[in-house]
RNA sequence: GCUCAUAUAGCUCAGCGGUAGAGCACUUGCUUGGUAAGUAAGAGGUCACCGGUUCAAGUCCGGUUAUGAGCUCCA
């Protein structure tokens, strides 16, 4: 039998050689490290007989694949094992590996806290150390089934039932014990290969991910090969806790909420600080890139919201409002706008418009509620109300490629000058709740995409992720810390215009209807903000910092001075406060780095002396002593995005 | 919306049947101190809300609301 390694040079092994036999033949050192192999590209037990001439890699237990593999084999074989152990009665469902770990569900009877989590550890450590070999068996669906079926395990035999495969059903063992499990491998060869591992957290999740069925119970994990990585990446997550956007917006007086009104934001003086100037910035883009700002109602009359779909497609998601009938001399249902685009058909709608008007691109500011259910809200990343940085292109169907191209280009630009350099595209189709025809959304979609395809930007389709009014393009930023978050959006509309009876005159002296254009490049100013704190760990930008300098007194003598700088920084527009309490500078510095101020000017007596102020700059533990004017001069020009 | 957990002073948290605690913050003294916590004293709480058990309830039980971690949504 001959088989051939990546580096193309070819073994003979006799017939009926294993992984492990090959492994050997290439040397003891790697057969001692392997844990499983790749036979002409699937991954296969290292025992697994290897039936004909074929290429095969090894999986050695230092490699991603073998990381991978001893996290399934901890999740699949050690933590359900150790679950039956300490609690008799629980159903195994299904135990997968997942971005740095694993976990497994199961349904228990008995509740499981993380208060259990040790002593769930502690079973797990102890069937490791028996380093029991793992052995399987390949079964039929029928002696498949009747083996979990005298296990009384349900969702394993489910699992069975409705799989197409007949016969090749994976049953692992560990040396004597009774321990089952189903599953389609590999995995490690023994027990000795697990290395380190922490049990995270517990939590409930839907048997199949779905709402209707019944709720497990779920465990994670995380595994690594080492202790040394185990710390590093337990690490990583307090550090991503340290720059929660929630905690960081308390430290530095920001925001909060209130039981009286879940999931919207009560903004303090810095927070909306860091709101006005994000604002005023992306105004100033969106107007030079041909936008003009509008403002819209946010309480409407239900005809309107019926007129444009969302009464039937969106209304679970709307707060609705009713008049006082007492009080009122007719009832109206009004809502709470969810969306502006309604609102801002009706100006569109004012006057004749030509197709010399067109493309007409409106913006605004628009404040939108929605009534999110309570499980999702998260700081302000999910909230009820928020306010977009929304606008509408109004064009025709020939300008929808160019002005995607042009929307591009002004989102890339705002996410540069806001610090992030990375983003991905995403193409999203026909969802299941939609408005409007088949005929339609295949035009939208197509002039979506042959958009997207001419301008050169690779993206990723999505199917059946659109609005309930036309296709998109979704815009995902990746942060400091690599995480993606979905911001932008870009939307195709051939349904709303019409609905709202929007109309162009044509070259041709004919009514016709424009093609709609949603758009966004934050999303949310609140959900943005929340990414920038994270980013940015709290230490934003120096335009966007809401204190910008702080000018602190050592002595209570130079007071005077520390005003009269205070004066020059504000008059050059600089954000600027003094501290001028009697308190250690040691306290002061303390203080306003903890509240991530750019810049603490500390002044003494030297400084008034020579007309010069020390710099301490956050993030930095040196000072530095600079002439006044040249202080105000240089900071001042840090002052631009 | 679902599962589990949590809710005590402005903040972070301890107390878990028998007159409410700590540290920081706050106020007032003293201290004018050179780059991440000077010092002493004082003030501050219907222990989320509603109901139940008990001679007695932050403490035990039920419900409501909110928050957190997931799930499911959303985008």
């Amino acid at each position: 039998m001959k088989i051939t390694l990546p580096d193309k040079s070819v073994r003979d092994l006799p017939d009926g050689s294993s992984g492990y036999d090959v492994a050997k033949d290439i040397g003891p050192g790697l057969a001692k490290s392997a844990v499983a192999i790749i036979v002409n590209g699937e991954k296969k037990d290292l025992h697994d007989i290897i039936e004909k001439d074929s290429t095969a890699s090894i999986i050695t237990i230092d490699s991603e694949d073998g990381l991978e593999i001893m996290r399934h084999t901890l999740a699949a074989q050690v933590l359900a094992k150790a679950l039956k152990n300490l609690y008799p009665k629980s159903y195994l469902a299904i135990g997968p590996t997942i971005e740095d770990g694993f976990y497994y569900d199961i349904e228990t009877s008995q509740s499981i806290s993380v208060d259990d989590l040790e002593k769930i550890e502690k079973e797990m450590n102890k069937i490791i150390s028996s380093k029991s070999s793992i052995t399987k068996r390949i079964a039929s669906k029928k002696d498949a089934l009747k083996v979990f079926k005298s296990l009384e395990e349900p969702y394993k035999q489910t699992i069975i039932n409705e799989s197409d495969q007949k016969d090749n059903f994976q049953l692992y063992y560990q040396d004597q014990d009774s321990f089952v499990d189903l599953c389609k491998g590999p995995h490690l060869p023994n027990l000795s290969f697990i290395g380190s591992f922490k049990l995270t957290k517990v939590s409930g999740a839907y048997w199949k991910g779905d709402s209707k069925n019944t709720m497990l119970t779920r465990i994670y994990g995380t595994a690594w090969n080492s202790d040394k990585d185990l710390n590093k990446h337990l690490n990583s997550i307090e550090e991503a806790q340290k720059r929660d956007h929630r905690k960081l917006g308390k430290e530095m007086d920001l925001f909060h909420f209130q039981d009286e009104a879940p999931g919207m934001v009560f903004w303090h003086p810095d927070g909306w600080t860091i709101y006005r100037q994000l604002q005023n910035f992306v105004r100033q883009k969106i107007e030079s890139n041909g936008y003009v700002e509008i403002n819209t109602p946010l309480v409407i009359d239900r005809k309107l919201w019926e007129a444009s779909g969302h009464w039937d497609k969106y209304r679970e998601n709307m707060f609705i409002t009713e008049i006082d009938e007492e009080h009122a001399n007719e009832k109206r249902v009004n809502a709470l706008k969810p969306m502006n685009c309604p609102g801002h058909v009706q100006i569109y709608n004012q006057g004749i418009k030509s197709y010399k008007d067109l493309p007409l691109r409106f913006a605004e500011f628009g404040a939108c509620h929605r009534y999110e259910p309570s499980g999702t809200m998260h700081g302000l990343m999910r909230v009820r109300g928020f306010t977009q940085d929304d606008g509408h292109i109004f064009c025709t169907e020939d300008q929808i490629e160019s002005e995607t191209g042009l929307f591009i280009n002004l989102l890339s630009d705002i996410y540069a000058d806001l610090g992030f350099k990375d983003f991905n595209i995403k193409l999203s189709t026909r969802p299941e709740v939609r408005v409007g025809s088949d005929k339609t959304w295949d035009k939208a979609e197509q002039a979506l995409e042959s958009a997207i395809k001419n301008l050169g930007y690779p993206y990723k389709l999505d199917e059946g992720d659109g609005a309930f009014y036309g296709p998109k393009l979704d815009f995902v930023l990746t942060d400091a810390i690599g995480r993606a978050w979905q911001c932008g959006t870009f939307q195709l509309d051939f349904n709303l215009a019409d609905r709202l009876d929007a109309e162009f005159v044509g070259e041709d002296g004919k009514k016709h209807i424009p093609v709609m254009i949603h758009r966004a490049v934050l999303g949310s100013f609140e959900r943005f903000i929340g990414i920038l704190i994270e980013n940015y760990s709290g230490k934003l930008p120096f335009w966007l910092a809401p204190k910008q300098v702080v000018v602190a007194s050592i002595v209570s003598e130079v007071n005077d001075y520390v005003m009269e700088i205070q004066e020059l920084f504000k008059n050059k527009g600089i954000r600027t406060e003094v501290d001028l309490r009697n308190e250690k500078i040691s306290y002061k510095v303390r203080e306003h780095s903890s509240k991530k101020v750019p810049i603490i000017l500390a002044i003494g007596k030297n400084e008034k002396a020579n007309n010069t102020v020390s710099i301490r700059r956050i993030g930095s533990n040196d000072s530095k002593v600079m002439d006044l004017n040249k202080a105000v001069q240089e900071i001042t020009k840090e002052n631009t995005i």
